[in-house]
RNA sequence: GCGGAAGUGGCGGAACUGGCAGACGCACUAGAUUCAGGGUCUAGCGGUCGCAAGGCCGUGGGGGUUCGACUCCCCCCUUCCGCACCA
């Protein structure tokens, strides 16, 4: 352990706050939007500001940081700006305890974080720094909302919404993890309510097509974002319902089975429950299927929609038609047909679908085989599982005998024909519940008067200023509702007296849009600058956490599109290349206050500078993966700095005097190899973890150089300004100061990354090794450009090769140019 | 169940397009330093047999392709993550 009281490896205390200072002073992250260079926006998500950031948040601004910097020295322009998702829930709880005004605790929660960051040398343009729960800001959400509203994309609907107790608020589907709310855990309840909607659905099928433009999005967001769209081709079969002269829609994606069909299955919430119900004339099935309908409609609605749960149902006394073989088939309702997905009907195949055939099953249901197995024939009475999967059709009329595969396109086709149904797609994905019932939110800028309904605030009169002296605690009602001057104003339209839509935005909203704002954020008449948008964006590089992959990165992608449908964005999508960091874990544990593992980044810095945080979060591992935080770890790297403070300093004195076994020519080619290899890691997907080794490896090499001409001065110059422009991404601090102690002015970040030549980089001899059936058994140094018959011969010349074949004849001798040579024999 | 990612020393992890497995770091061992500690430097560090030279085994398990497999193919096991009664 590195004791407190001992001296410093370098003086990092000194050096850090000078060159921070310096940073500032230059501007060196504030952007010109104009100027000449190529751009390039380097992106991390905006944080909500929390108290108190630890390493794990850490390593997200310094990935962005790194690469921002390196950007910098590759002659771009550089825009990396920072801003705070600053409305939500946890400033109003801790308001509740603290009675500390949200706002007045986010803003101080934003200053410390500012300190925070810089404190571990962070660049970013200050300048454009966005702020969502400041006027400027949500005046803009709002302007966005009008614009969806415009066009019927936001709307107010009554329905099932999923509602948590101790937050006090209704939560979008995203929302909610395993049946409990994403933010505090609370096992989520239903409620009916009025609220408002985002059509995301609208957009369904283009949120999910456009995802080949992601290229260099991770696959595995890519993947949760098709399943949470879900997408599911299939046929809409209509069945006449007996003495009726209306139809039930079933929605299928195996019409293959449609022979297999004995019975229909309703949701209990389906809206002709009650008109079939009302025909029944026996008064006790009547109570008891609305006894039934009333149970299910009261359930939990996570518990009912759980797999294991027990299918349950109650026969209607009613009857279809088959469409395709008109036979009488069964109404029942169930509590495993869910109202929202397809039409809320569904046919009924026991053979083939294992959930209808646990429910014939319990309710004595008839089956029917109507695919078999190419493994063999099943009999329904012996069946112990749905058969799922594709064979030979049977028992389906003049489909019989065909694939099922087939047979699905042609029954589909038939269907199409005849008018008995048609082709359709359907979604996993719902609209959007964008309404929260708590205080500190962006306004829906909505107001309601009696003559003229729902009236959308004109955009001259936005931003709806959120009203600071209210009541906030939670009571399942908006707490703006106690606050007549809010809510009480005039209809926009005929100008009696009206009321304020009393909810506010779900943060997400906040956060759909603010990469956006960041072009032009002090601008008062626009959202943002279309004309310099279209020239900034899609964003060159987002950096976050995988926690985001469906909540923030569907609806952005989402808004965005809807803005590019009106025109006021060039890109379909934002966001064009994602990367997604580990967690830092400790312990075997995700960093929480409650569990106690935080590590805080001050202590450390304190103890071993910025640079030292700096470099062992690049190098604890590959940045996509999770990592486990090690104090040991730390002061490695902290050990590495003070190395590479000794060998800079001594470089610049000609005091390098190690034991010479890496020689003149030797250096040259390494410190090039490197300044390829580290190159090469930044350009693919950020390898810093290999990044650093290389530089380490270099220093190491260094470290073995012994300085006698003045030749060996130059070359132990280049290396060491290469290993310093090397790792200014990484440790700006102090590659800052020990490029001035080389002698250089100005700041390393206006320098030009380092070039390596190919001519460096070449070796003059190389070693190949010699495999005898694949093991090897020896090594041989010749020139790199000889010839191969030239290296056969040498090969077959090799003591220990005539050893080891010992006369044994070659069958096969195989060359791998500049690697090896392999001797079959 | 479906989908995704992964499995390499005591640990974190390297390994280009099939070509020397274990780079780099941590931990550890021995030694050096007028050496309390810390720091620094030198050497060692997958397992196993051997005094050594060297041999054999080794990338979750089992098969296969190949002159050659951590890498490609087939089967299986385990872990993590996401979705999950979506018809």
């Amino acid at each position: 352990m590195t004791s407190p009281t001992s001296e410093p490896l370098y003086p990092f205390s000194e050096i850090e706050p000078k060159w921070q200072a310096y940073w500032e002073s230059q501007k060196i992250f504030q952007v010109d939007l104009g100027d000449v260079r190529p751009k390039y926006y380097c992106l991390v998500m905006f944080p909500y500001p929390s108290a108190a950031l630890h390493v794990g948040h850490g390593r997200n601004y310094i990935l962005g940081d790194a690469v921002a910097r390196y950007k910098l020295m590759r002659g771009f322009n550089v825009l990396s700006p920072m801003g705070f998702d600053a409305f939500g829930l946890p400033a109003e709880n801790a308001a509740l305890k603290t009675n500390i005004h949200p706002k007045v605790s986010t803003l101080a929660n934003i200053e410390r974080m500012k300190h925070q960051l810089s404190q571990w040398g962070i660049g970013y343009d200050w300048s454009r720094e966005v702020v969502s729960c400041l006027a400027d800001y949500y005046k803009w959400t709002q302007w966005i909302f009008l614009k969806l509203y415009e066009k019927g994309l936001a709307y107010k609907k009554q329905g099932t919404v999923n509602w948590c107790s101790s937050c006090q608020t209704v939560l979008a589907n995203e929302q909610v993890v395993d049946g409990r709310c994403e933010r505090c855990d609370t096992a989520v309840t239903t409620r009916e309510l009025d609220q408002w909607y985002f059509k995301i659905t609208a957009y369904g099928e283009r949120l999910l097509e456009d995802m080949k433009l992601l290229e260099h999005w991770p696959e595995r967001v890519k993947t949760m974002q098709e399943n949470w769209i879900g997408k599911s081709t299939g046929v809409e079969i209509e069945f006449p319902v007996e003495g009726e002269n209306y139809k039930l829609a079933c929605y299928t994606t195996r019409v293959d089975t449609i022979f297999g069909v004995t019975y229909l299955v309703l949701a209990p919430e389906h809206p002709k429950v009650a008109e079939l119900c009302a025909e029944i004339h026996d008064s006790a099935t009547r109570a008891a299927i609305e006894a039934f309908v009333r149970k299910v409609r009261a359930e939990d609605r996570i518990e009912r929609t759980a797999e294991g749960t027990a299918k349950e149902g109650v026969f209607t006394g009613r009857y279809a038609t088959h469409p395709m073989n008109g036979e009488k088939i069964p109404i029942w309702i169930a509590n495993y047909v869910l109202p929202e997905y397809g039409t809320g009907c569904v046919m009924a195949v026991p053979t083939h679908d294992e959930r209808d055939f646990l429910f014939a099953k319990k309710y004595r249901l008839p089956m029917r085989m109507v695919i078999d197995s190419p493994k063999g024939h099943l009999e329904e009475s012996r069946m112990k599982e749905a058969f799922e999967e594709e064979g030979v059709m049977i028992n389906s009329g003049a489909f019989s005998g065909l694939s099922s595969r087939e047979a699905w396109t042609k029954i589909a086709e038939f269907m199409e024909r005849n008018k008995i149904g048609k082709r359709t797609v359907n979604f996993r994905l719902r609209d959007w519940l964008i309404s929260r019932q708590r205080y500190w939110g962006a306004p829906i800028p909505i107001v309601y008067c009696k003559t003229c309904g729902a009236v959308p605030v004109p955009e001259k009169e936005l931003p709806v200023v959120l009203p600071e002296n209210v009541q906030f605690k939670p009571t399942g009602i908006s707490p703006l509702k106690d606050n007549p001057e809010f809510e009480n104003t005039k209809c926009p339209q005929c100008g009696l007296p009206a009321k304020r839509e009393v909810d506010t935005m779900d943060t997400f909203v906040d956060s759909s849009w603010y990469y956006l704002r960041y072009i032009s954020p002090r601008d008062n008449v626009r959202a943002f600058d279309t004309l310099a948008v279209n020239q900034w964006l899609p964003v060159d590089q987002y950096i976050g956490g995988v926690e985001h992959a469906i909540l923030h990165l569907l609806y952005s992608r989402f808004i965005n599109k809807v803005l590019f449908d009106q025109k006021y964005v060039g890109f379909p999508e934002p966001f064009a290349r994602l990367f997604t960091q580990g967690m830092i874990i400790k312990d075997g544990a995700k960093m929480s206050k409650s569990k106690g593992n935080v590590v805080s980044p001050d202590a450390l810095i304190k103890k071993f500078g910025a640079d030292t945080v700096r470099l062992y979060t690049l190098f604890i591992g590959p940045p996509e993966k999770d990592a486990e935080w090690s104090e040991r770890g730390v002061e490695g790297a902290y050990r590495f700095l003070g190395r590479l403070w000794r060998f800079v300093t001594q470089a610049h004195d000609w005091k390098i005097t190690g034991a010479g076994t890496v020689n003149t020519r030797e250096l040259k080619r390494m410190t090039h190899e490197i300044i390829k290899k580290v190159t090469e890691d930044l350009e693919g997907d950020f390898h810093f973890n290999t990044a650093v080794s290389s530089i380490m490896e270099l220093v190491n090499a260094c470290y073995q150089f012994e300085i006698k001409t003045d030749e060996d001065k130059k070359i132990i110059l280049e290396a060491a300004q290469s290993v310093v422009l090397l790792s200014a991404p990484f440790v700006p601090h102090i590659a800052e100061e020990l490029w001035s102690r080389l002698g250089r002015t100005g700041s390393i970040f206006r320098e030009s990354w380092p070039q390596y030549s190919k001519e460096a980089v070449r070796k003059e001899e190389i070693e190949i090794v010699i495999q005898i059936l694949g093991k090897v058994r020896s090594r041989l140094t010749v020139p790199a450009a000889i010839s191969e018959s030239e290296l056969r011969a040498r090969v077959l010349d090799d003591a220990k090769v005539k050893e080891c074949t010992d006369g044994k004849p070659i069958k096969k001798l195989i060359v791998v140019p500049g690697k090896l040579v392999n001797i079959v024999v």
